[in-house]
DNA sequence: TGGTAGTAGTTGAAAATGTAACTAACAACC
DNA sequence: GGTTGTTAGTTACATTTTCAACTACTACCA
């Protein structure tokens, strides 16, 4: 006999974790929406951006874990915004190399340290040892 | 001076809980969608009412954090599939009280069985002390 | 060469979501 | 009782996302 009705959703991982991602990032979308009408998937690559420097679509498909189409269509409203460059690489005229403006880069800068304000306020949720276990179990559910 | 040049985006709370709850719930979606045809919303009401047994639009809207047009329409999809019955309350006729019809919880029995099976891969990339405390962690997180 | 297969990225139509306005029912106050 | 305000839930329309097909390019192999 299995545990079976032993098993309660509500500590379903992929449900807790979707709750607390849902929640903790809601109120920092209204930031960059509202100083900058972006949009999630928007800001997913540019802050790729920001940290990798340096990166084709398709990186940032695997990095940020997006689809190909939803990358393609927010790297055209940023380039729009002129906050990103597109360079076609030389050896392969397959992949376009992206990288930030300093007007993207300035955006991104600001929008860090609302991030950073932010980040503090949910930590004050937990304590300093949390902190610490909670990121190294996310990075390791992250691995697929 | 602020350390706000050591803040790395990387460690960003809502950026790792999102990336761990997208690829937790991806193989997932998989199995209901490709039983049932089902969308992460309909799952979600689904089994809220199968664990709360009887609960009103509203009631869902809260415990599962969803918008109430998202939440409607899941409810109406439901409802065409016979996998959940509505009933008008008698004293307040605004509100409706949802239950699963006997073939909606025999889904839900079926998509609990494998849940459980995908909690336990997902589980094995962690020790159980960590379960614990991720589960306490996400917990406090997801108050809002 | 040249033909087939594969990859990076885009596009268009269909599906899903978000926003705001709406209906229907109730409450409260006069 | 009638007016005003509020709440549960739905609907219409705009925006965003998904899915499948597409272009342009490269790789491989005969």
């Amino acid at each position: 006999m299995t545990q079976k009705d032993d098993f309660d959703l509500r500590e379903f991982l992929p449900y807790l974790l979707n709750q607390a991602a849902e929640i903790s990032s809601q109120s920092f979308q209204r930031i960059y929406k509202g100083r900058y009408g972006m949009l999630r998937t928007e800001w997913r690559v540019l802050f790729h951006l920001a940290i990798y420097e340096r990166m084709t679509a398709k990186d940032i498909c695997e990095k940020a874990i997006m689809h190909k189409t939803k990358v393609s269509r927010a790297v055209q409203r940023l380039e729009q915004r002129r906050y990103l460059q597109r360079k076609p690489d030389e050896k392969d005229r397959r992949h376009e190399w992206l990288t930030l403006t300093s007007q993207g880069r300035a955006v991104y800068e600001d929008l860090r340290a609302h991030a950073q304000q932010h980040d503090q306020v949910l930590m004050q949720k937990l304590s300093t040892e949390e902190i610490t276990l909670l990121r190294r179990a996310l990075n390791a559910l992250s691995q697929p």
